[in-house]
DNA sequence: AATGTTTTTATGTATGCACATAATATTCTG
DNA sequence: CAGAATATTATGTGCATACATAAAAACATT
């Protein structure tokens, strides 16, 4: 029965989960302490609270001093979702990687805009529209806000050859930020650029990211149809 | 300026992230090793690990053992989407939940359906699809396969007052799965069951899941109009 | 019975040490 | 000098130990 001797945290973990998984130990039921536990899987209590701890992060298990530990009563499954630099996105694919840019102005952006990102109504800020394309096909459609006050020198890039995504990511540090996953119907602009028919389902993700309490930018990526996001689970 | 003295993991990541963000440290840069931050912070080098380590789970650090630590150049931002039981989804926002079975039948799937699930062509599945309500208002629409080989309870089960998506929760073993997001247009039942237009941009979520190599359940929910997942970064 | 106090206990974490592992740097060898 | 063998090194992890902390449970007090 006790034989396989779990002696590193990943084994430990994986046959809680499988414990888990299995309903060996059911949703809301009690696990053993991590002293018992320690002793059964032959390895320190240390090895146990990290696997334990992990398992918890991941939302499978309740962990609360003196109280104990439980199995997650409803098992909120935390899908975790890589959000990477889209022209990486499309390298791991194995497809080729291409951009162009469609807009770019200083402009007062629609209320509800500036509204989202806390500044006053009438303040100019940087639009960019950008498509990326994977294999010369649409891939996504990038549109995005910057503001100028906390990323000046955004001013004096083109974005003509580096896209808003990646330049971004090196000149403009975020403290917070939040993200948010919809589906849209396409546009009539949109259709035409994403090459897909008006009304068609797009998977929409708008982001948008803080430096403290300023705003740096609001961006939303429309994907083309069919496009989908997987994890396991 | 020498150490307020760091004796905690949580204060040796915050001052590391700190130094991150105001590019003390810049981005693609190597960090000090692990020996040498202990020796500065005043505590042990495990600690100063657990410090480095969440925050390159986080995305913050590339970490690579005698290469060392350096400071993320593209991070990779990584979304945790909690996938809640919808009732409870619908109740944490103080709305009234309610459900309504709208099919239960034992029928052979499309071939898309028994292919992804690894099944032969003619078998027979449980089909069970349901609304979901919040205030009354169509809220999500479940449209599920069940393998009865897998899980031969679910046979007896009316599925009539508690939804699939709870009662599989308690259940339904299992060992793997996947889960994928995207964007459909609404059909032309599925528009009519969640009162919204016909060809309406819907948020889809497909969940597969597997008990060891035999599929357990295949699920296609469909929100309606306007559906977001949000998340902080 | 209601309230406050103490004890108990499971988890949380810091530490020193040892060794594992992966990747680089160096030396050796033909 | 190329390529193989070897040393070096930073991170990764396990363990025993000690103490911290939160919260339940037991106990005492009014």
């Amino acid at each position: 029965m006790n034989s396989p001797a779990f002696r590193d945290w990943q084994s430990v973990q994986h046959e809680v989960l499988r414990r888990i998984r299995t309903r060996m130990w059911q949703p809301g039921e009690m696990i053993p302490n991590e002293a018992e536990l320690a002793v059964e899987f032959g390895c320190a209590r240390t090895t146990v609270n990290r696997a334990l701890r992990s398992l918890a992060d991941a939302g499978w298990l309740d962990r609360r001093r003196k109280a104990g530990t439980r199995v997650a009563a409803q098992p909120i499954a935390k899908a975790t979702l890589s959000i990477a630099v889209i022209r990486h996105e499309i390298e791991e694919r194995g497809q080729k990687y291409s951009y162009q840019r469609v807009a770019r102005k200083l402009s007062v952006p629609p209320l509800d805009v500036s509204a989202a990102m806390r500044m006053p109504a009438e303040s100019e800020m940087l639009f960019v529209r950008a498509l990326h394309l994977a294999d010369d096909a649409p891939y996504a459609l990038e549109s995005r806000w910057i503001n100028p006050q906390v990323v000046p020198e955004a001013q004096n890039e083109p974005f003509q050859n580096v896209s808003a995504n990646e330049w971004l990511l090196c000149h403009a540090p975020y403290t917070d930020g939040e993200i948010a996953f919809s589906a849209v119907n396409a546009g009539t602009d949109e259709a035409q650029l994403l090459t897909c028919a008006e009304g068609a389902a797009l998977f929409a993700i708008d982001r948008l990211t803080w430096d403290g309490d300023a705003s740096v930018t609001k961006v939303r990526l429309l994907f083309a149809p069919g496009h989908q996001m997987r994890t396991v689970l």
